[in-house]
DNA sequence: AAGTGGTCTAGACCACCAG
DNA sequence: TGGTGGTCTAGACCACTTA
């Protein structure tokens, strides 16, 4: 009924796989949490219903009271379920889970949705890197980049135009990708190049001349822009990138609460 | 140099405030972050920088490793600084802190940049609920809303357009409000309506008649739409908002990593 | 090989909520 | 008043990075 509703003993513990996603990591309490989460979004605690006790869980799933709390943690983050002292945990939604890697790539987020992705590099230079992207990418001055401008479509229609500016040492990278390469993101991991940490901001802009006709849209017509700046785990950015949607292609969601809030409103877009 | 750079001992305990915000809470791992935030974001550990060892930081303050490391889960939330095994942790960026109630209240937000805001309900009724709001708000069928249409303005401008749907407990409380309100948040909060946790979803839509006649645009006019849910302690929900935003006024953003990701990207807004 | 963060345990006390 | 989650401690072992 909960998933396995027994001790996470009785699980295998010979699957490698690769570190993120999947539901089974190799920490114990991810365990507990994925295990928590099937439970949760297959409706075993009802819609609104509470969780057992820290305590009733610690024993359930022979651990510690403390290792529970860590699983809990990620369900809440997540937006899973509530927690307040002296009520039982409750049940907040069923959370759309989606993996780090299916928000940075646009392939994987095509396939995991069931629809085939294709795309097109239009362009790639190398030149000087400008001022703006010196600081993005924390670069010297007089440091070059790569910059690449990708059509995106989905099932054969253009949805996205994708302008990227890469530092020179993922840059080399990218300039040696063979032309039909279908993830570059992929890719790059395969390289050691790994993304972990990213930074998005989204607005609103018109579609330039090259935008329009990429998209197939009229110039000045809106466009849902994300920007986004990726860096790996040593904190070192390794890519600045610049999507435009069309309209009605895409959506983005957030959850946030009062513990936990990585979401922020500006003023105009400081661009 | 570094905030305090000395035991917290020292720090007077009598603060007691409101429980969010403000960079000293009651617990001990709060006032630790509220300090290594200060430290960092000042520039004390450099641009990207490493930070001290968890050990070190726990003989600094006076605390156990422990409360360390939950001050330092509160910083890599923020995306303040990466952690990986086997390294000390590194800046990452100077955070774009806001608090929560900055981010769900338009007049917080417009008072926190400086701005002056302003706003005009256009109206409120008292309706049965349909079967999206239903669903949203968690209601029995039959059961009815309060609908309010404000008009929001920044220095006197108009900048957003917000629709809002109240479940009845909290919609008696929005319907007896005086009129000249600034911020009905604030009001609801006084009231023990307490708003923790919010889902949001951000598009792009075209204006309705309605939107163009109080924004002053053409109809058809594209607008950043923001949709929010929000739920108190209990995960009641007490609020279902859309946002119409004028392009240029607004941009939203997000921090994310492969160990906490509260954002997703969704095909075409299921609406 | 030494240093560092990640994980896990066991136990303690407190603040808060509900019956 | 009893149960619950929030906070804090002390110690242990492991996986990883760096030199």
């Amino acid at each position: 009924m909960t998933g396995s509703a027994t001790r996470l003993d009785e699980t295998p513990l010979d699957e490698q796989e690769v570190p993120e996603a999947g539901t089974a990591g190799g920490a114990l309490y991810r365990r507990v949490a994925a295990d928590l989460r099937e439970a949760i979004t297959t409706g075993a605690y009802g819609e609104a219903g509470r969780l057992p006790a820290e305590g009733a869980l610690a024993e359930r799933y022979g651990v510690s009271r403390g290792t529970v709390r860590q699983a809990l943690a990620v369900l809440r983050a997540d937006g899973l379920v509530t927690s307040r002292r002296g009520t039982r945990r409750v049940v907040l939604g069923n959370a759309r889970v989606q993996s780090f890697s299916e928000l940075l790539s646009f392939t994987h987020w095509a396939r995991a949705m069931g629809e085939e992705p294709g795309g097109r590099l239009e362009s790639l230079v190398r030149r000087p890197a400008d001022a703006a992207e010196r600081e993005q990418l924390r670069l010297e001055p007089g440091a070059e980049v790569y910059v690449t401008l990708r059509l995106r479509t989905l099932s054969g229609s253009a949805v996205m135009v994708e302008r990227t500016v890469y530092p020179p040492h993922v840059g080399v990278l990218v300039a040696q990708l063979p032309p039909d390469v279908v993830s570059h993101t992929e890719h790059l991991r395969e390289h050691g190049i790994l993304f972990t940490d990213a930074d998005h901001t989204i607005d609103v802009v018109a579609a330039n001349a090259e935008d329009a006709k990429l998209l197939g849209c009229r110039r000045g017509a809106p466009l849902l822009r994300e920007r986004r700046r990726t860096t790996d785990p040593t904190g070192c950015p390794v890519e600045w990138s610049q999507d435009r949607y069309l309209p009605g292609t895409v959506a983005f969601s957030v959850h946030n609460s009062m513990v936990t809030s990585a979401l922020s409103r500006h003023a105009r877009a400081d661009d």
